[in-house]
DNA sequence: TGATTTATTTTAGCGTCCAAAAAAATGTTG
DNA sequence: CAACATTTTTTTGGACGCTAAAATAAATCA
């Protein structure tokens, strides 16, 4: 159904669009602002003049002409997102722990802050309360003020509920349950909202290249579980309760493996990094427990073995491979996507599974539908999650608070121009 | 990202408002309108006077003073679409042939007329053109002028490519890459539109009621094939070439039985028609060729088999249900609907399936994933599939042809009102 | 210094929406 | 039955947003 449209509309709708558009393109002169958003220059001089008196934008002073090359012509003056009309916090919880990383408006980051908790024991109460006071304090020794902080994003490995703001489940804790949001905002007063690791990643694809990502795209996260985050139309999917693309999840055979849901077969029994280990244990008739994590000097021995002709070895990336193979394929027989991209450290790994995954896509899928796929594995960096997270927090402030003109909390800002 | 709003954009949108509420709710007054969209008075007396000098809408005058009940203060006068403002056609393809149904603005639909035409064997190149010649003989034996139609939907079983607007396969021709869109747009000059059976059947049922259905919906069609229509926050999803949800062909087994398609293990060579028939044929030592279409006799004679406790027809049907369940199952941890329906001519034998269908949910399926989900049967109508196509035609015109305030081509209107 | 060029701002006008006032059309009541 | 009450619809006047065009600003060029 349509929504009512007014003139209030079209104002934060273009205030939104010039705010994405500094964003996308770093400081642009009005002039070439017009031009890439398709206003006319009266209507460029408006908006950035209600933008600059609100503090959230700034007219750049070009110190020198180096910049700009000699030309007829007044020149131009660049437009700036203000850094400092306001900061944003994102959170990464992970098995690997609860990571805090800053950024200002321009989405400049601060060093990320690695929390010294063990939070995997922690009643689901606690967790709240104890992040928020982590918070304060970090932000605190960085010198910045709580009510500097307009959003606070957080990225959980596992299953994040994104309406009631709570971790459903999560490796990371024992609990379940676990609620973030509400604390968080009773806590600090400050507005949060919780997503999932994978679509995290697929933000910051997205935030990356556009063009490339922006249709429909399929980001198949592999690490300690197996993760997706679908783009579709453009736009992070994230389901109905939020609690989208449970793909690790997804059944692969009804007998096969245990998987640490508890249920017999899941995809990430098979290929996640401790269904690779209980694998290859199992072949050698080691023990294994697939709730104690995985080392990675153990993985990376099992790839070197493999790498080296070790034939359980190979045999064990084979099989991961053509799982996750068959798991693809039928992802890609429900949604069609145009690319699939695979992230996340597990993809170390991929050239040993990559002949069998491609045979199970053969095997698995029609042709029609295989063809005009673009398949890709993008190099990890672990900090594609939290720059997903701002991102996204980031866009938010751009279409949803800062679009209509509700003045910015300016820190420090006493009118004068910033060089 | 955004898009360039201006006031332009205000009027289209409301227009395409108004004409949203009056087809959902019927002929309304201005007030009521108001109230509906949320638009003042005055803005709905300019828009409705707009669409009335189009011809799009018209004021109803009350013969009788029966429907309104004595009421102190100016009468209401109701707006309605006016049914002469334009027409449309739904076509439906399928192995049991072509059916063309034609259309009002309003909705009203007139008998729908099979076409006597054998599609399977015809080459791919003349179908179009035929297709073309029977729209403007029936056309003109229901005296609706060509030049009247202002949309054509086309409704296929099989993958409907939507962007090149062909049909890439379909059971109901020998054919494949059959242009239809395009043929038909050149030969009759009418703008056309191609779509998947279930998607169709997606868009019927958000037609009936958009609450229920609107947030994220999965509908899968059971029928002579296994189909999938996904509707995503309250939009039926048609995937990247709009070939979205082959969800028949997800494999479910490697190892599988043949299947239509020529691949092995495909979810609809266990479940579909042709899969349940091959299943009893097989278990009984008979022959049967699974390219043959089904009789729906031999069907019905299976289904009593197993209503009377025939072990191999009653095995057959549980065998279809688990088979249909695991991929049930596997859709939900990608998508995680709020709601799950099963239609299409199928269902009748659900009661046989529906045992081993949602022990395979249980064992497929975490729990937290399959509580909050509802799950339905929908009584199946052939119609429903015209329906859907219509309830998309009809929107496609209100939102985007007539919301812009081009003239509508009004047939035989002379400036009366229309009582 | 004046002409030329390019960027930005101002002005004037148009389209949209809305609140409030006016008009229209009917029922109620003394 | 005429004045009043009530409800719906239309008209009026003002606000806001956008744009084209004119004006202004700030450079380079010659």
């Amino acid at each position: 159904m349509l929504k009512k449209a007014n003139s209030d509309l079209v104002r934060r709708q273009n205030r939104g669009l010039v705010l994405e558009t500094l964003r996308q393109h770093g400081p642009l002169a009005r002039i070439t602002l017009g031009y890439q958003t398709g206003l006319s220059p009266a209507s460029i001089t408006s908006i950035s003049g209600q933008l600059i008196d609100e503090g959230l934008v700034y007219s750049i002073v070009e110190d020198e002409e180096v910049s700009t090359q000699a030309k007829r012509g007044r020149p131009q003056t660049r437009l700036a997102l203000n850094p400092q009309a306001t900061n944003v916090l994102a959170i990464a919880i992970s098995v690997d722990g609860v990571e805090l990383v800053f950024a200002d408006f321009s989405g400049a980051t601060r060093e990320p802050v690695k929390l010294r908790l063990d939070i995997y024991p922690i009643p689901k109460e606690e967790f709240g309360p104890r992040i928020a006071q982590e918070i304060k304090s970090n932000a605190k020794k960085l010198g910045i003020a709580l009510s500097s902080i307009k959003h606070i994003g957080v990225a959980v490995q596992g299953v994040a509920d994104t309406i009631t703001g709570e971790i459903s489940w999560s490796p990371a804790f024992r609990a379940r349950d676990i609620p973030v949001v509400r604390p968080l905002e009773r806590l600090l007063d400050i507005p949060c909202s919780i997503a999932n690791n994978a679509n995290m990643i697929a933000e910051a694809l997205l935030g990356m290249d556009r063009k490339r990502y922006g249709g429909t795209t399929a980001v198949v996260f592999m690490g300690h579980g197996i993760g997706l985050g679908l783009i579709l139309n453009g736009t992070v999917y994230s389901g109905a309760t939020g609690r989208a693309a449970e793909f690790g999840h997804m059944n692969h055979m009804p007998e096969g493996p245990l998987c640490r849901c508890g249920r017999h077969g899941c995809l990430e029994a098979f290929s996640a990094d401790y269904g690779i280990m209980r694998m290859a244990n199992d072949r050698r008739g080691t023990d294994f427990d697939i709730h104690a994590p995985v080392l990675d000097s153990d993985l990376r021995e099992l790839e070197l073995a493999a790498e080296a002709g070790d034939t359980v070895a190979v045999n064990v990336f084979l099989r991961a491979g053509e799982v996750l193979g068959f798991g693809i394929a039928r992802l890609i027989a429900l949604i069609n996507p145009q690319r699939v991209v695979l992230a996340g450290p597990g993809t170390r790994a991929y050239g040993l599974m990559k002949d069998s995954l491609e045979e199970a896509l053969r095997r698995g899928l029609v042709h029609d539908l295989r063809k005009n796929i673009e398949f890709e594995v993008v190099p990890y960096g672990k900090d594609m999650i939290t720059t997903g997270t701002l991102v996204e927090t980031l866009r938010h402030l751009d279409r949803d608070v800062y679009a209509t003109g509700q003045k910015a909390t300016i820190i420090e800002f006493s009118g004068r121009k910033i060089a």
